[in-house]
DNA sequence: ACCTGAACACCGTTCAAGT
DNA sequence: ACCTGAACACCGTTCAAGT
């Protein structure tokens, strides 16, 4: 086996046996039987390492990608992109179940390095997933291009409030208010460009 | 001056200096002028520390009851009310165990008609002070009279997910991210009517 | 082109020892 | 009670040297 390829299967077995395992540069080159140096070869940095593992991850479980059917208006699709993330979560049974494991994941178990770096991983996964979506629709002009980062978190904290929404107890239709706030959403990130960051606040 | 003092107003200079400061032990003790040790028993751990100075940021720009304030622009106004609902939470400890509560008695349960009923009273409150400040602000025509039912789910929505992230591992910059998306909520609910109100520009 | 591992400059935490 | 700083066990990255 190639040694990118042994690399890349030890960190998923370190991933599949606990998420919050470190995957540090000596954990994952024992572990793959190789050196720190070849490690460092094909992965010039740990971060290159995680975000490869993840991508092949994400890839695995959802192929597709509606951004780029041009036979849809842009906010159409951007909705779809948002609806396809909200989708595998399934309405409430299947949603408290999956809320479940998130909150023994990640929100009982004290935010210890590993639970906080294994987190952010799939946050970072996310998050790139995102702003692909954004990147393409600038590409078309559908929005102006440069950083998107603030609408993509914009994005993802709707994403999230939704999700747990879908957890919760509802009112009857959920599905319309969700849909109206899913288009609130895109309306708004397709009607604001990029902006400058804002600076932090002084105590 | 205190020293528990020194390493706080230490750690807010280099954030004020620099957003993505790194905020080590040795760096924040030298610039405090301290050991080590002594941050340590002050701060048991690094994260101990960015948590003190993060409530103490939110302290700071937590004013009293902001919906009448004409001194502020509606804006502003909104926003600091938004900030207010979050404010209780805290952050990631506080938020943690709020989230256990809130995931123990309505997440983990069969939603039976008990279940249920308890938490729409509470979701019902959450609305109805939502729809207070959207119809003050209205009043004042800084955004059109009539049903606000849409905005107001938008906006506990938005709430939703920025408190489930504040329960969740968090990366440095949560007061950033927490504030831009705020203000992306709040300029889309400002912006779905006429009337725009001459405030002061954002920061 | 690929691989090695020692070395470097960091990190957070611990702890015997001081006042 | 508060403070000190050396020591410990890690970390990611670099790099001269090998094949």
């Amino acid at each position: 086996m190639e040694t990118r390829e042994k690399i890349l299967q030890a960190a998923a077995e370190m991933i599949a046996e606990d998420v919050a395992a470190k995957l540090s540069v000596r954990a994952v080159a024992a572990r793959a039987g190789v050196s720190i140096g070849s490690l460092r070869f094909h992965f010039p940095t740990q971060r290159a390492l995680q975000d490869s593992l993840l991508k092949r991850i994400y890839e695995h479980l959802l192929p597709g990608d509606p951004i780029r059917d041009r036979t849809l208006s842009p906010r159409e699709r951007l909705l779809n992109c948002l609806r396809q993330v909200l989708a595998p979560l399934g309405t409430n049974e299947d949603a408290r179940t999956a809320w479940g494991t998130v909150y023994r994941s990640f929100i009982e178990p004290e935010p210890t390095e590993p639970v906080r770096t294994a987190y952010l991983a799939h946050e970072r996964e996310a998050e790139r997933r995102v702003e692909h979506w954004l990147t393409v629709l600038a590409e078309e002009g559908a929005l102006p291009p440069g950083d998107h980062t603030r609408n993509v978190r914009f994005l993802l904290t709707v994403l999230n409030g939704l999700s747990v929404e879908r957890a919760l107890p509802t009112r009857e239709s959920v599905l319309i208010a969700e849909t109206e706030t899913l288009n609130a959403a895109v309306d708004h990130v397709l009607s604001t460009g990029p902006a400058p960051s804002a600076g932090p606040p002084r105590p």
